[in-house]
Formats: structure tokens, C-alpha cells, sequence
DNA sequence: TCGGTTTCTGAAATCGGTTTCAGTATAGCA
DNA sequence: TGCTATACTGAAACCGATTTCAGAAACCGA
């Protein structure tokens, strides 16, 4: 059984082919209303919709944004994902969904191919940026034929970025624990290869100098995000500095694994050593002890993406250059069992 | 800049659209040799691809799966996307992503128009079964015109599923706890309009009864698989049976929560409680203590859907009608602390 | 050498919309 | 009443591919 067709509309309306694709396209200038009522009513009861191909072949509009992601396993990335879809299905777009594997992908040429061989109107590219996996970016061969926005990336003179101001959460961080009395303070960052680890680390590093505190490499370990890795990162500061009293791990994760070798050392938290995370992650209230982190709100990182594509992409159709752009989304503190030592 | 098309191709390798055509579907039965060469040689050299909104026109197809989801904020979810993606994309396919906010859509008929307005050649509905969030299933109004492969739902007669077996995970946890030695076993259990939290109470209820235990109600609390319905839950359960010794909380986070109500009343986990969850959430092993649990493989679930789809989608094309299946992933006990009263 | 296959290729129709351009009806005005 | 401006509407071209149908070339046995 074939679809209904615009044609079909047509003929049974009384009118052209024309005159329904007015009524449909809404800008109807000169479109009589007893017309437009009649078109619509024989639509409804017909029960046609338009197919999106034609009408993308036509226009070469697709109302549908091409996201590339990464790490949809961990908590961060799928809240973004689910803010890019909200905003996106909020402003009519649907979603064009690309996942890939390894940061470094080197087929960047074929994915923005293949998202173009479809009409993509804007891409999100929402894989951090780690080592040098936006090398491509640099390259002459580097001209998508649509607007795109990169998420979680250090600024750049001339592209669209949004992401969280990883290096204000750290100053966040290890302020509160220079408020709370602590002497000694130590880091477990994320791999160094990632612009936000190295960003967190930045953070506590210029908070510590700006109060005269040291902030040598003996103090820090470098972790790989993962909840083992931040078991093993306190116990090698440990023994490095017996005196350590205040830990910031660069995210919950690595955080919830020095919690347990605090807790095999018999070290109270936050007595002995106050622990502060990074993310948010959901239940980390009932960790043991409760773990203080810094919250940031990745669901509207990606409507924020979503709308900065929004706005890219209408500059893009009337022929205006593209307006480079960094937005920064401020993370918040948020104080719990872990690190707080005085009373407020 | 117009886009190359295929007509330039055609044009400079100095033979017809068809032919290049026929070269580029690659089941070019008359194609010369020499000839395929030359086409193919000119495609790279103007950088051509074609236009998926064109071909989609034509044939019908799109190459594209859409994906209707619901709580990515979650861990199974994203993973179980993960799982569509990874498998989809190594199909050849691309998904097309739709997310919903509450279970309960009850535009249906609108998300089923976009996607086929788009073209995709099958679905797959991935939202949890609550409530009766299918009854559009039964209206006869339901025909999509294209396969639909569902996630996590009760076995029907005429669809195709894909779902973890809960009935059996929940067996594996309850003989579990009962071979612990547990003589008292309570249930925190999911919302019960959730077809996955009324499966693995009839895992819990039969294997208690099938060993002639008891199984009544005034055993179960209902929590809504928050943490805190878990720290709740357990308290509640404490008030009515003292003598509680072993808990089957539906999911990790649940579980965790009651491992917060044990350490507050000083109850030992295991000793005095043994506790096993279900999900096997990331980082479970780092609470106090490791939490039992039961591994579902969501990205495993996911490839399958694709996999099934797939075979759905050549079934469709060549007219057969839809096989209905219904596909049970088993799932895993594994068991640690929290649950360790014998030695193995 | 000739008729009949088989192999290869191209012209043109088609998919389902949008948009241009031109034509007709109506209104407005002198 | 006549003439122009404006409001509607329709015929047809176009977007970029696939596919049918038929023609040309090459090959074959008689």
C-alpha cells in the first residue's frame, strides 16, 4: 500500500499540489482561510504527513542534528545526551546519533560524510578532548558544510564551544578545603592527556599558590578516573605524605576508592583527611561517609550546545559567517560529610 | 556551493547516471571491469557521495533504525543504547533518537508518523513496561509500517522482545541468600506497576515457597528504586520482622540505601543482614560493604535488539510477515561481601 | 556471413515534496 | 465602466538518486 502523497491531498482537496504545500509550510502569504480550513480538514482525514526525504532533497533543510558522542557508559556523557535530545526535540530537530568508541577517531572526514550525506543541519561534537584527538581540527581538510559545536574543549579562536568551567569547580574545591583547615593537601587528577583534568588540576594548584600553600608534584597522583585508581592514588600519597589532611579527587569515582583505603588505614574522614569528588554523580550522599563534590548540571550543558547549534545554524542559512564563541557553565559546591570540619 | 551529485560524476567520467548508479550499489551484475575502475576513480576524485535523502526517496530505505528511549539518566538504559549503537553502526545502519520523558507517551501515533516520515526501516522501543503503557498495543490503529522490536516487556503473542530473564535473576538471588543460610528473607521491591519489579518478585516468592518458606506480604515493602526508598524500605521492614536476616533489594540502589539503615542500627552486613541488590551498577564493589548483585549484559541486550531487528527488517522486505520471538537474556549472580556468610 | 544470445550502457521515468512564474479573479479607484 | 494593483491558485521545473526498458556491441554456433 503506497503512502499518501501531497498528490493526494491535492486531488481529493480540489486544489494543486502548490496550494497544499503552502498551507503546510505555514508562511502561507497569500492563501485564502475557507482554502487553508479545507486543505487542512482533507490532511486530517487523510492522515498524510510529508515524507522528510523529499522534503530534504528539496530543501536541503533536514530539521535533524548530528551528534557525535563518547562514553555513553558513565554518567556525564548520557545526562548530556539526554539534554541535547530535550532541547532538540523542544526546538523541532531530531536527533542523528553517532557514537564512537575511542577518542581518537581518525575516520573524522567519513563521519562528517556521512552526517552530511544526510542532510544534517549542525553537529554536535560531544567527545572530550583528549591527547591531541583534535589534531583534524587544524587540518586544511577541515570544512564541514554545516555549522558544529564542541563540547568540553578549551577555547578556541574560531569555534562554537560549550562546557563546564572545570578550572573554577577545582578552585571551588580546594578553597573550601583551605577554609576548612586544612594543611596539606593533596590532588589525584584524571589523565593528564584530558583538557579537563589538566584544568582541575590548574585550579587547585593556583588556589593553593594564592595562598602561599605548596603545590608540588609530589603532592599529586595521576589517576585514570577510575575507582581503583583513586584507591591506589591515596595510598601512594599516604606514603608519600603521612601528613596529608585533605584530598580532591578530580571525580566522584576516584574519590569513592580513597574513601576505601581511608577506611582500610582506619583514617577517619573527614577528622583525619577531608575528601571532596567532582560530578555529582547520583548517590554519592550515601557513601560512607557522605561524599562533597562539585555538581555540574550536564543535562543543561547539552540544551545550552543545543542552543548555541540553534543559534549557529540560522546565522549559517543567511550567509553569515560563523561567530566563534566559548560558553562556560559555572559548576556548584556542594558540601557534605566528607570534608566538612567546622560548623558553618 | 552546490554539492557534487551524481550527474557530475556521470559527467566526467564520461558515462551515464545509471551506470555510476550501478557501480556505487556494488550488486552491479553488467558492469565491465575497466569501466567500474574509471567510475570509481572519478568518485574519488571529486569527493562524491550521494545524497541519503534522495536515495531514501527513491527506495524506500534509509539505512536508519529509530530509537525510542526513556531514562538515560540511568545506567542500564545508556548502556542498552550503547549496545543499539555499536551494533547498529556495524550494520551499516544510524540511529535515529528519540527521547520520551514519561513512560506513559501517549503520542504514539505522533512519534511513529516522525520516524516514518523519516523513513526508518525498523524500530526499537526501548521504554520500560509500566502501568498499562502499552495499551496502544492492542488498538487496532497500532499497524507501523515497519518492524518494531521491543525492550523489556512482558512476552507477547505477536512481537518481537528482547528482555532480560529478572524472573531468573531473582531465583538466582533468593536460592542464594536461602543457601547462606538466611531463615528470614525480605523484599524491597520496585514500583509495582513495573513489569521488571513484578518479574523479580515472582522470582523471590517462588523460590521461597518452593522450599516451603514463607513468602507473605507483610515480607515486601514497595520502594520506587530510589535510594532513599531503599534506606526507607529496610527500616519498615525492621519495624515489623526484628528477626529479618537476609534482603533482596530490586535493584543496587535500592540496596545501597538499606546498607545505610544496617550501619545507622548497627546491624553487621552480612552477619546480622545479608543484602544482595540487583543491576550490578558501576562501583558496586566499592561499597561498605561490596554488594552482591546480578549482572544483566544491557549492552549485550542491545545488540541483540539490533540483531533481531535486522533479521525482522529482511523478513519485511521480502513480505513475510513478522515472526513474533521473544529473546531472554540470562543474567548473573555475582556474589561479594554483602553477602559472604559461608565460606564456598 | 548471418541470426540469436548475452553483456554492457544510456535515456527517461520516478520517488514526493518545494518553488518559480505566470495566469485568473477580485478589489480599489477614478 | 475601465484600468490597475493585489490576492489567490496552478502548471511545471527541480532536488539527486534508482530503476525500467530498450538499444548497441560483442560473442556464438551454424
Amino acid at each position: 500500500m503506497p503512502r499518501t502523497t501531497i498528490a493526494d491531498v491535492a486531488r481529493v482537496s480540489g486544489f494543486s499540489q502548490a496550494t497544499v504545500s503552502r498551507v503546510l509550510m505555514g508562511q502561507a502569504k497569500h492563501i485564502r482561510e475557507d482554502t487553508r480550513q479545507r486543505i487542512l480538514d482533507t490532511v486530517e482525514a487523510l492522515g498524510y504527513h510529508p515524507s522528510n526525504a523529499a522534503r530534504s532533497l528539496k530543501s536541503k533543510r533536514s530539521c535533524t542534528l548530528g551528534v557525535v558522542g563518547y562514553g555513553l557508559e558513565y554518567y556525564g556523557p548520557s545526562c548530556t545526551l539526554s539534554g541535547i535530545e530535550q532541547e532538540a526535540s523542544r526546538t523541532g530537530y531530531t536527533i542523528l546519533l553517532h557514537l564512537i568508541r575511542q577518542p581518537e577517531t581518525n575516520d573524522v572526514a567519513q563521519l562528517l560524510q556521512e552526517m552530511s550525506s544526510r542532510y544534517v543541519d549542525g553537529i554536535i561534537w560531544a567527545v572530550p578532548e583528549i591527547a591531541n584527538n583534535r589534531a583534524w581540527l587544524k587540518e586544511k581538510s577541515f570544512k564541514p558544510s554545516v555549522p558544529v559545536v564542541f563540547l568540553t574543549m578549551e577555547t578556541q579562536p574560531d569555534q562554537v564551544i560549550v562546557a563546564v568551567d572545570n578550572y573554577g569547580g577545582a578552585l571551588l574545591v580546594t578553597r573550601h578545603l583551605i577554609t576548612q583547615g586544612c594543611q596539606n593537601i593533596g590532588l589525584i587528577t584524571g589523565p593528564m592527556d584530558w583538557w579537563e583534568a589538566r584544568e582541575r588540576k590548574r585550579g587547585w594548584r593556583d588556589a593553593l599558590e594564592s595562598v602561599g600553600m605548596s603545590a608540588s608534584e609530589s603532592w599529586v597522583v595521576e589517576g585514570n578516573w577510575s575507582t581503583s585508581s583513586g584507591e591506589e592514588g591515596l595510598a601512594i600519597l599516604l606514603s608519600q605524605h603521612p601528613e596529608l589532611d585533605g584530598l580532591f579527587a578530580c571525580n566522584d569515582r576516584m574519590a569513592l576508592g580513597a574513601l576505601k583505603t581511608a577506611r582500610e588505614r582506619s583514617l577517619r574522614v573527614p577528622e583525619d583527611l577531608a575528601v571532596v569528588g567532582f560530578d555529582d554523580m547520583p548517590d554519592t550522599t550515601y557513601y560512607c561517609p557522605s561524599l562533597s563534590t562539585v555538581r555540574q548540571d550536564m543535562i543543561e550543558l547539552g540544551r545550552l550546545a543545543v542552543r548555541e547549534l540553534g543559534r549557529a545554524i540560522e546565522e549559517h542559512q543567511s550567509d553569515q559567517p560563523l561567530a566563534p564563541k566559548t560558553v562556560l557553565l559555572q559548576p556548584e559546591l556542594l558540601v557534605r560529610e566528607s570534608s566538612r570540619l567546622k560548623r558553618p
